[in-house]
DNA sequence: CCGGGATCTGCAAGCGCTTGCAGATGCCGG
DNA sequence: CCGGCATCTGCAAGCGCTTGCAGATCCCGG
């Protein structure tokens, strides 16, 4: 039994302990080859007797890389970015990675973060998750030169993946416009929403493109900001109910957006899916246990892949192609959704 | 306009520009004392110009610390720990530090977490969230040496903060006995449930105690583990449907676990509340909107707290007395409780 | 028996900072 | 006008590793 490790053990001991230099401590430990076995034997055994663990931080500055990735998401505590950052952390941990979060929706914002660009020597790649910037912004965080894949929004020069936003919102209002419904409202993040960048256009233009194909109207009194989150859903659902003309049915961009909207129809005295269909987009954890109509997506699935693309990109000496993959979504019909009510279709 | 900076100004670079020594540029760019303002000014501008910044790998291992904190929590991703998570990580950046997540439900578990001590040498201090270790393994980790704070649970010999969360079941408790329930059944985690250590126990105990208070007796085949989880929950209440003389109330030691409850009872064909009262813990961002009636809990200022007590513990020379923060609960009333139905009321 | 390549190991120079110590300078009161 | 103290700055020794290079050893075929 080992005593108490007041002061732990550096390479140093390691290498006195078993009589070898430090380079070859370091060597062996490592697996790396040229080390004859008896003497690996001989370091290994030494390190385990005085519990040694390399210290990473010496090992980084030494090595030259910082085996961290950073995560750059709107915030943390949100499902999607918590689903998100477990993914990545997954892949990220077992390469021997560190992964720092960083937020862009604190104080100050977007811009703060560009202004500091705070992962500049920390981090060795970057992943950018529905990255709120504009064009220079994203441009000045391209020029640090750090490797950096995206989530949720394509640029050029940087590869990425996302969900096809616009093959999801088709499904959704396909799914509406399958059941009769005519007024079908959509609620997304606001255009002026720093969140989810381009998601909310994309799942806007897939919105209209399924109103086109079943051959109905656009009506702008249906569109309304959401937020991401239940509280704006909430809003929202009061804005529609209050319109001269209310939706049978509403496309949320997001499960929170859809629970919070649910819930202020139903104190309305509206039935779900009776009145108002409702259907969201992401397969919370609770959508299944609140009967939510919703179209999935595998988020944990989307961290663990661009966790790899990245690590991919920091292992290839030469640039590799620029890579964008759609990830795919299903609609999973539940209790929210059904045939728009009789006599209900207005105004065509 | 600056260059592109394919490698980075180090801290050489501006001393030769400021012309001044490296010791000097550190100082006067960490804002130390015996600095001239005049050399100061010329220092800060030479790294402004460069747009230097300190790599922090080099500055933590030529400091001693590493400025970061490590979060042990069973898993990332899910809501509790998620705002846990974002809660610490607001405080730690503010003072300058990175969060580590450690996970110890994934694979191996805690013991892969204790046989590996992966935060040595990584982290200055660790925040033990819900630790699901024996004391054997607690003293492991323990002595390492390394400075650590525990959130809910407390230990001996580490400060800590928790919800009390005796009082928190005895509120919840105590509200269904109010409202006439006799049957009440608990959902929590179960006895060998590594999730949340101490915390199931002591709403056991909570639950116990209300019961008592209000004179009804104890059925233990009202009490049936529910993982913390929706999935966990809807089991629960699968079992507690049948039982030879199910409850007419719920409470559920984790409000995701309610909300999964509640739904397998309206698909059984009880109504909530008529029915089946169900009351949950922590005021989850959905609970609002689903109605659930919940003892709210503040996690991001659990998050907050604790990453506080634990700086404070690492910027004190001396070891600080132990402390044993007890956090507040609050009873939600929303609408999935009511008085227990008439003429339900069997055996006592 | 010898030369040369393959293997193994150690030396020492960093990686980019921080910090104790000492030297240099400037200022004050006596 | 001088000694002494306070203020400012630089020197250089680390922090604990990694790695290029060279020396030492060993083995084999010729």
């Amino acid at each position: 039994m080992a005593e108490v490790a007041l002061v732990s053990a550096t390479i140093e001991d390691v290498a006195r302990a078993a009589e070898v230099s430090v380079a070859t401590v370091s060597r062996a430990l490592r697996g790396l080859p040229n080390v004859a076995p008896s003497t690996r034997a001989r370091v290994v055994a030494a390190a385990a007797e005085l519990e040694y663990v390399a210290d990473p931080t010496a090992s980084r500055l030494a090595g030259g890389r910082r085996m961290a990735l950073g995560l750059v998401v709107p915030l943390l505590g949100q499902w999607y970015y918590a689903k998100l950052f477990s993914g990545v952390e997954a892949v990220a941990t077992v390469a021997g990675y560190d992964v720092l979060p960083f937020t862009t929706s604190g104080p100050g914002g977007a811009e703060r973060f560009v202004r500091r660009l705070p992962f500049r020597k920390r981090v060795d790649g970057l992943v950018l998750a529905d990255a709120p910037f504009d064009a220079e912004q994203f441009a000045t965080v391209v020029r640090t030169g750090v490797p950096m894949v995206s989530l949720g929004a394509f640029a050029e020069g940087v590869s990425g993946i996302a969900v096809d936003n616009i093959a999801a919102a088709r499904l959704a209002v396909g799914h509406l416009t399958s059941l009769g419904h005519v007024r079908i409202a959509l609620i997304g993040g606001s255009p002026d929403d720093p969140f989810r960048f381009s998601v909310p256009v994309d799942r806007f233009n897939g919105y209209q493109q399924a109103l086109a194909s079943a051959g109905l109207s656009f009506d702008p009194a249906l569109v309304v900001p959401g937020n991401f989150s239940p509280e704006g859903g909430a809003e929202a659902m009061q804005q529609l109910l209050s319109a001269p003309s209310p939706p049978t049915a509403v496309f949320a961009g997001s499960d929170e957006m859809a629970i919070g909207a649910m819930q202020v129809a139903r104190d309305a005295g509206w039935r779900v899916p009776e009145d108002l269909s409702v259907i969201g987009i992401d397969d919370h954890d609770v959508s299944a246990y609140v009967g939510l109509t919703t179209i999935r997506q595998d988020v944990i699935g989307q961290g663990e892949r661009i966790a790899q693309l990245l690590l991919e990109r920091l292992r290839s000496k030469d640039e590799p192609d620029e890579v964008h993959e759609l990830h795919p979504t299903r609609l999973v019909v539940r209790r929210t959704t059904a045939p728009a009510p009789v006599g209900a279709s207005p105004s065509r």
